[in-house]
DNA sequence: TACCTGTAGATTGTTGACACTGCGAGATTC
DNA sequence: GAATCTCGCAGTGTCAACAATCTACAGGTA
């Protein structure tokens, strides 16, 4: 019998709480939803067309992903990102990527870096264009594919939750980008040093990089 | 009024998916529902003594937390661990851990050590009473102790799902421990490392104590 | 006999309704 | 006038029933 020479593409119904949830995280990485705010369950379900059980399961998701934080009896809440926050947020993201670092380096000539390279492209191509949104996408896009390099699945997923974190900081502060060209050789230096594989000197960068990050969204906060 | 002079603790009201997923969670790792099985809403939800609502709120987080794995409109499992998995959750807790230890040392004399010490010692005394169940739980509180001290909160957060994983690992392959003597060394060693202040050397036995770690598991599953 | 098709049972996905909790506005008392 | 109490409202927590989907098995056909 011949089940192949057609290759479709298998349907992946995606399940109803997990479009919820994504839709849920954009408004909320975004600022369409600001900060310290009530979330209705009745008033989102209306909202999605739906009733209040797969719209609980999508909330579900994203307190653990640290981007809502429940009240027992109260409700749910935007959370709001404190200095200390930051500061942890980049301590994490610093511990994850180094060890992405790591991985990709020890692999050698078998890493596939021609996705970072993609990255640090459109990064430029963005900071050309001049719009704040897509240099700060293109930027976590960079270090979405660092991690992704590394071929860990579980380094990927913590990094997810945290990546939505600093888009979440970073649009809640409008932390601008002084200087976009330093931002660009920033990430160009890492992937030079990858590509050299000289460890140290990628990690040295990575560090820099990622101080430089909590400092500038810092003074944005003191504002 | 006088509103004090009581001190009494105040009532902290766990939510009923909060407390299903703690046993549930328990069970999981305990090993009392096999790897591979499908858990029944309905059959859980009778055991639990209540509805599906509450039952699935809890089975959500275990999914968030990789212990469980749904296929829409079929079930959800409990996740079977395959020695690539065991490979990438000890890589991840090297990554979390190794930067906790970062911390701790940057922190310097500020760093609370008592609890790591008293980890330590906990250890050294459930070796001595040869049980293998308390050898693994001490050694896992051991290595929480150490994320704790480094005071970060998404450190622990993460650290507390792969540590569920490991303890998954470590009933489900039955691992023993073959030299404990050698286990509560490794672990000695780290803190002394840490007590004087360096880190190399300490980053260096955390990770030949890793290593150890996925190399006994994986050679258990090999069986 | 081998294969396909249709149906039955079981399980998950979703819904609307009910119960309980916490907050705030208004009435009441000193 | 200020503090306290009570009631109503808005919201979440929970439940039981309905709809949609999948698997397995029985029946029919070539």
């Amino acid at each position: 019998m011949v089940t192949s020479d057609w290759e479709f593409t298998p349907v992946v119904q995606q399940s109803t709480p997990g479009l919820i949830a994504q839709q849920l995280r954009e408004s909320l990485i975004s600022g369409k939803i600001t900060a310290g705010s009530q979330l209705s369950e009745a008033a989102l379900a209306k909202a999605f067309g739906v009733s209040r059980g797969p719209l609980r399961e999508a909330m579900q998701r994203l307190l653990q992903e640290g981007l809502l934080r429940s009240e027992r009896n109260r409700g749910i809440f935007v959370k709001e990102l404190t200095q200390d926050d930051i500061a942890d947020i980049y301590d994490a993201r610093s511990a994850i990527e180094s060890a992405a670092l790591r991985m990709v380096v020890s692999r050698g000539a078998s890493a596939d870096l021609s996705k970072l390279r993609q990255a640090c492209a459109n990064l430029a191509k963005a900071a050309a264009s001049g719009e704040r949104q897509s240099v700060s996408d293109a930027d976590l896009s960079f270090h979405a594919a660092l991690v992704n390099a590394s071929g860990s699945p579980r380094l990927v997923r913590m990094q997810a939750t945290l990546l939505a974190e600093t888009r979440m900081c970073i649009t809640a502060l409008e932390a601008t980008q002084d200087d976009v060209a330093t931002v660009v050789d920033e990430h160009r230096l890492i992937l030079e040093a990858l590509e050299s594989g000289s460890l140290e000197t990628a990690l040295e960068r990575l560090q820099d990089h990622m101080q430089d990050g909590v400092m500038r969204l810092q003074r944005a906060e003191e504002v």
